[in-house]
DNA sequence: GGACAACTGTCAAAAATTTGACAATTGGCG
DNA sequence: CGCCAATTGTCAAATTTTTGACAGTTGTCC
């Protein structure tokens, strides 16, 4: 867990009365931590596992905004504004959460150096957030695709050695999360792949340049 | 200034603290308060008048992200994380800021009670900064349109008292907001006018009924 | 070692958006 | 009051994306 830079950058006392309040959850594949409309429930840090944050649309699909890989923290806006929940949480797989009680937390926030942790990752949180919207707004689709598979190969732990980092991602999901259609992303794949930058393999994408395929993530639509 | 509810919830002496290291600036319309990759300078205060939150794309022209009226605080995120500036900051008109340095706000954050009402205005930012990513991701262009309408007529002072906020934009610029072209959006507010929804005005809009347009905001694409 | 479900590749028609172009309207300013 | 620049309305062609439909692949689970 202290391999998280944020967790790591606590200081020690803080860290220990995380760890010693929370209670450790384990959410079977498919189970949900918690989903859109629920109350504030407490700050959650993934253990292990992989957690998909999305949101439903009305006609049943779903949206995925990030995939959350074991020792990232999460929950603390619900818990700062008391509103409820504005995503569903899902376990990918088997999943281990540490849950830390709302009271723990908010004594936490009354000390400094805490507060202001809590602050600096929320910070890094807008900036990625404009990232996306920028995206969104002023990006061609292929450069939206080229940004999202960078994105995803930085919080990858299977990045081989020889930086050849692998997505381990389907293009549904891929698809999902850039909120465009499976046969879109498809064909701008293709393109990607045609070009050099990524090899697409089943259920995963392997980044084969990350200079090419950051050269092509810049082009504006 | 403490009109503005988060400067005004924070403590007197906190408040004292950043008006008296404040050093005001004046902006001639159209002048920019930072730009892109500007080292982060400060933390400011808008005293009075409008300035447009930009980015300028490869092909010239520019996306707004959002117009921030008078009272807003706002340049925290490159004064916690010492990175530069993500985007534009331009007067509208006449402006009015407020300049704090970064070792005075730096100073202010060893207290938990400023550091955490940082952290709730971050949370807050990171709430809207959601919805404009879901946005993109699921909602119909007619849904979006709507959406940033209702969005902006919230921060209206133009607000009538007979509930027909006026959103003083021109269509151009609700475009760029948008992410998408003049034409597109005009078909759109048409097709909003037609529903009673609202009404079209030489660089402005008209919310005829707020509750017809909240329905419309809604459908997924 | 099959069987099957999940995933990927591809096509074509339909729908939406952008591009480019030009006319009409509006409001500020001299 | 009248001119002018900015803004809005509208069209049509070109492009992109979605929808819907199937066939082919891949990997997992008996």
């Amino acid at each position: 867990m202290s391999a998280n830079p944020w967790f790591g950058a606590l200081r020690l006392a803080d860290r220990q009365v995380l760890l010693g309040a929370a209670e450790l959850l384990r959410l079977r594949p498919g189970e949900m931590l918690f989903r859109q409309g629920d109350a504030p429930g407490g700050f959650y840090g993934l253990l292990s596992g992989t957690l998909k944050i999305s949101s439903l649309r009305e006609d049943g699909r779903e949206a995925i905004f990030v995939v959350l890989e074991a020792g990232n923290w999460m929950g603390e806006i619900s818990l700062m504004d008391h509103q409820p929940r504005t995503h569903d949480a899902t376990a990918l797989g088997p999943v281990e959460v540490l849950v830390v009680p709302q009271p723990v937390f908010t004594a936490l926030m009354d000390e400094a150096p805490f507060a202001r942790a809590v602050a600096a990752m929320l910070a890094s949180r807008v900036r990625s957030l404009y990232g996306l919207v920028e995206d969104a707004a002023l990006r061609s689709t292929r450069a939206r695709v080229a940004r999202r598979l960078l994105l995803l190969a930085r919080g990858d732990v299977t990045m081989a050695a020889d930086d050849r980092p692998v997505v381990p991602v389907s293009q549904e999901a891929l698809a999902m999360m850039l909120g465009i259609t499976r046969q879109t992303l498809s064909k701008e794949l293709k393109a990607l792949a045609a070009l050099g930058a990524v090899e697409l393999r089943y259920r995963r994408i392997v980044i084969a340049s990350g200079a090419r395929l950051k050269a092509l993530s810049d082009p504006s639509r």
